[in-house]
DNA sequence: TTGAAAGCGATACCAG
DNA sequence: CTGGTATCGCTTTCAA
């Protein structure tokens, strides 16, 4: 059955293609007895609309765009949690645009500017240029940005120079002094900065603080837990090695973790741990770390960008940012502060919740 | 700039609507004097087709819908990570749709059937009716099932009840005798059948050895790694404890080591542990498990999809199970057979690739 | 309340 | 090689 059109049901039902259009859409101007009769044919035919010739008649085509890098990545996955619901609840279709290349990132905005592909725009850690932008503009196409900060487009984001200073005073807190850092590459090619504003709000915790800031102690490698790993155990290595560790995401941070065991370091006896994110595998690793609401922050960008499509303004967001003491992190044996020891064991958590699935 | 149309470009570059559309799909039906005219015109005004007309036009939309339930799982991230490049390196847009409650899937399934909406359907886990497989193919629809069996329909699937033998005779092979299973609830409105298959085939490892099989060694709980905690520590905490446990996905396994460090028993000392799926966290947790190949399984789908997609037909495929040994298993202490003892470390694995990002 | 017809923005066939 | 036009399937005036 080729062609089955909603002029077919119209012949059918015996009226007009514009009434079965309206039953259709439920408009208050037809009357009951018509309304039975094309909902009998409907039912009859087994007929399902058009979605694309709907869009082009209406001109929306009820589907999102979300844009981002590896979306495999825990942190990703976290708040596409928290995305999917809630385009799904705003009857939005949910089409990922996976970047997994630098140069994808212009290709992929350029596509979405195309009109007719999606209603809106939801940006993870990347952000369109600001010639995109106008593109985005002029094609009537609203974007809203996570995890990043925009003067120009409604942003949701964190403050990560903040978070690094919280993570620095925190283990100065713990009566720390030597402490290293774990984080990304500073020069990247989709332009992340996140961990570099983080190491400079730990950095400045510890100058404010009179802590030492060794340049060995300072380690960036490629983003992911092996890399954390093996800047882990390069820090291990050290003749004066540091007595704790900030790592800038806790993906790197549970590397830290795995090269501490290999070595034979105890965490949190010898060796504190915090990370930054709080993804699921961090309370499954009873890690010490920043939490930045992953979901939550998915779940706000996606009712920003759903005001945004209902033509109210879509607005920034700054989410908080908090401690989430686990067992990774102790105070520093030899020190007398004022701040309670942490647990001692080192591992698997035993009731952290989380509900990894 | 409202609309700006083919037709804008066509006067643009004087030309007809019928050769600026030559150009946009690289006819060679077009001088090489034209084709740099159109080509200008295109460049000065910005222009991008419509995706939708175009749809509408041609009758393909190049999207594929791909229904998961549940897609933040480990396991069916896993499998997204082998779809993604492949649909897109064939020009395919990827349309999620999540399902999280088992009433959703009869509506998916039928907003799918929309034509318009997707070219084809990667489903994951969840099979349509017949009476839905009927009106995908009416409408022309590929769909192609992935961790599932079908009669009708192309499926990419693994012999889970052999999977469960695998794991029962795994055990037994290092001396193991009294043997327990954790796995998910039987009866579930998805209709997920594999955890039960899993424990048909370990059981039948188990009878064709000889081994006891008592009914609380049986726990069945919810799919998670805290259900699979209890169902861990409920089985350690049994008189009678067993030796070792297949857990019927890793999720559940990486509970039940929780639930051993909890108790305090060793892990592969005095328990050893055996799960099912091989998700990242698996390498990471040093979990020895049956590896079904997940990110494979996706790819392999999305390649048929494809095929489907143009023309040829799609076939079934069943992908090999394999045990992956890890550090969760050891022979039993106590007897004298002829595999070597596993690894004492438990916990965290230091060199097993993985690579979490 | 309803039918007829004009778009929506491309593609593709048919002449020329 | 190129222009004109019918067509895709629906929504939405415009009249009646």
């Amino acid at each position: 059955m080729r062609g089955l059109t909603i002029a077919r049901v119209a012949a059918e039902a015996g009226v007009g293609v514009g009434t079965v259009s309206r039953v259709l859409n439920g408009s208050p101007s037809v009357s009951e007895d018509t309304r039975r009769r094309v909902l009998a044919a409907i039912a009859t035919l087994d007929y399902q609309p058009s979605a694309v010739a709907r869009a082009l008649s209406t001109g929306r085509t009820h589907a999102v765009g979300v844009v981002a890098p590896f979306f495999t990545q825990p942190s990703v996955i976290e708040r596409l949690r928290g995305i999917s619901p809630r385009l799904a609840a705003g009857g939005y279709q949910l089409v990922l645009f996976d970047v997994e290349r630098a140069d994808q990132t212009r290709d992929t905005f350029r596509s979405l500017t195309m009109r007719g592909r999606v209603d809106g725009v939801l940006s993870i850690s990347l952000a369109p240029t600001s010639r995109e932008t106008k593109r985005f503009e002029s094609a009537g196409t609203p974007i809203v940005l996570v995890d990043q900060e925009h003067d120009a487009l409604p942003a949701i984001s964190v403050d990560d120079v903040k978070g690094g200073r919280m993570a620095g005073s925190y283990l100065i807190g713990l009566g720390h002094r030597r402490i290293g850092f774990v984080g990304d590459e500073e020069e990247n090619p989709f332009g992340f900065a996140s961990s570099a504003r983080r190491r400079e709000g730990f950095e400045a915790a510890l100058h404010a603080a009179g802590a030492p800031l060794r340049p060995e102690w300072i380690r960036r490698g490629p983003h992911g837990r092996t890399a954390g790993r093996d800047s882990g155990a390069a820090l291990l290595a050290l003749e004066d090695r540091p007595t704790a560790v900030f790592a800038s995401s806790d993906v790197q941070a549970i590397g830290v973790l795995e090269a501490a065991r290999a070595a034979g370091v105890p965490v949190p006896g010898e060796l504190s741990v915090i990370g930054f994110d709080d993804v699921e595998a961090a309370a499954y690793a009873g890690l010490t770390t920043i939490t930045q609401s992953l979901e939550e922050s998915g779940a706000i960008g996606a009712d920003q960008l759903l005001r945004a499509l209902s033509g109210e303004p879509a607005e920034s967001r700054r989410l908080p940012l908090r401690v989430v003491e686990r067992h990774t992190t102790s105070r520093l044996a030899s020190s007398g502060g004022k701040r309670g020891t942490g647990p001692t064991n080192n591992g698997l958590a035993t009731n952290d919740g989380g509900g990894m699935q």
